[in-house]
DNA sequence: GTCTATATTGAGATAGAC
DNA sequence: GTCTATCTCAATATAGAC
């Protein structure tokens, strides 16, 4: 029962470390520059070294996706119990930092097995919340869940996030402005029309 | 003016396998699998004998977006002028290997300025050709688009079609296939309501 | 004009020193 | 338990043969 008495501190925050450089390569300069070489320079280890940490790269980018998840799960079931659902939720799914590192991970995921099992049980487990909650909410937002079914809303929501952050991240001149600001007063009209049918709560 | 008298048949016939080659790569594999040898090898040629139909990968990545692209606007453009251009761009930006593409291509441009550059100009001019079109036709279809502009209406059928698709692709079960109907459905009913308004043509 | 032999760099990973 | 010296392989690219 000693062994693992030693102070676990040093190596816990290393590995934090490597997994904050790594998410800010891939954010910056893509999956494919997550390299043992890359991360590790920028935190000031040698390559070797970070296999100790991570045997194989694959493990890093798993658990740099856990970590990730960890927090989305969390923030998403915050949304969801939040008084105003929609609009916690549209600005999770419209955040840039956050919606960059998805795309990132998507595409990663694409050829590495590890990854895309991982990405399935996130994927699955945040759209479950996010359907058990609408079923019980929309009837309150006047939506017919005949014609908008939650998982219409749900994959509109994440997509219309995606396809702004990618624009917006890549710079492209596509009227994302516009469609941001006019998504936003629309998650607003409706929020107000819940509140005033329902109350405030 | 008898140089380019050469029967270019043979090169160009090359060119095009290489191109096939590399985007069913992309496909299955990833942007990353993109590599000289794994081209090169799928085509019968030898990696550095790629080198002299593509100088740099950089080059051969810009010459699978410029073909890709082309494509795309020209469907995009039939698509518009249809008697039904709702229906017929969701028929597009949900079609799987396209979007699939699509994604490919999104993260490969994060750190290929080259591509970037190319990814830019084609998505203006994309979401130019849609805003044009739904400036005039969102009346008709009895929306207002003061509620829902046309920047707005062009960027959710993108990333409605970038989540399905990415879902699907991956397998992950997010109930995908109940919003794809869904979807379709709403389509179906939007246009049907034009048609009765408007008559068929 | 078309292709091959070869250079150079960097990737992931391991055996073994401290 | 932590880190270093080193291996192997694959990537892009070029010089130069045919």
């Amino acid at each position: 029962m000693t062994q693992p008495r030693r102070r676990r501190a040093a190596t816990e925050e290393k590995v934090r470390r490597v997994l904050d450089a790594a998410e800010e390569i891939m954010l910056h300069e893509g999956y494919a520059a997550v390299t043992s070489r890359n991360v590790a320079e920028r935190v000031g280890l040698t390559a070797p070294l970070l296999h100790y940490y991570f045997s194989t790269i694959d493990d890093l980018f798993v658990a740099m996706l856990r970590r990730r998840s960890e927090r989305i799960v969390e923030r998403m079931a915050a949304a969801l119990t939040s008084p105003r659902p929609l609009r916690a939720w549209w600005d999770l799914a419209s955040d840039p930092r956050g919606t960059a590192l998805f795309i990132e991970f998507l595409a990663a995921a694409n050829h590495r097995p590890a990854l895309r099992a991982e990405m399935g049980r996130v994927a699955r487990e945040v759209r479950r919340m996010q359907m058990d909650v609408l079923d019980k909410i929309l009837p309150e937002y006047d939506v017919d869940p005949d014609e908008f079914p939650p998982a219409l809303v749900a994959a509109t929501m994440q997509g219309l996030g995606l396809a702004l952050v990618a624009d917006e991240t890549a710079g492209h001149e596509t009227a994302h402005e516009q469609a941001r600001a006019a998504m936003s007063r629309l998650v607003d009209r409706i929020e107000q029309r819940r509140t005033r049918q329902h109350g405030a709560g």
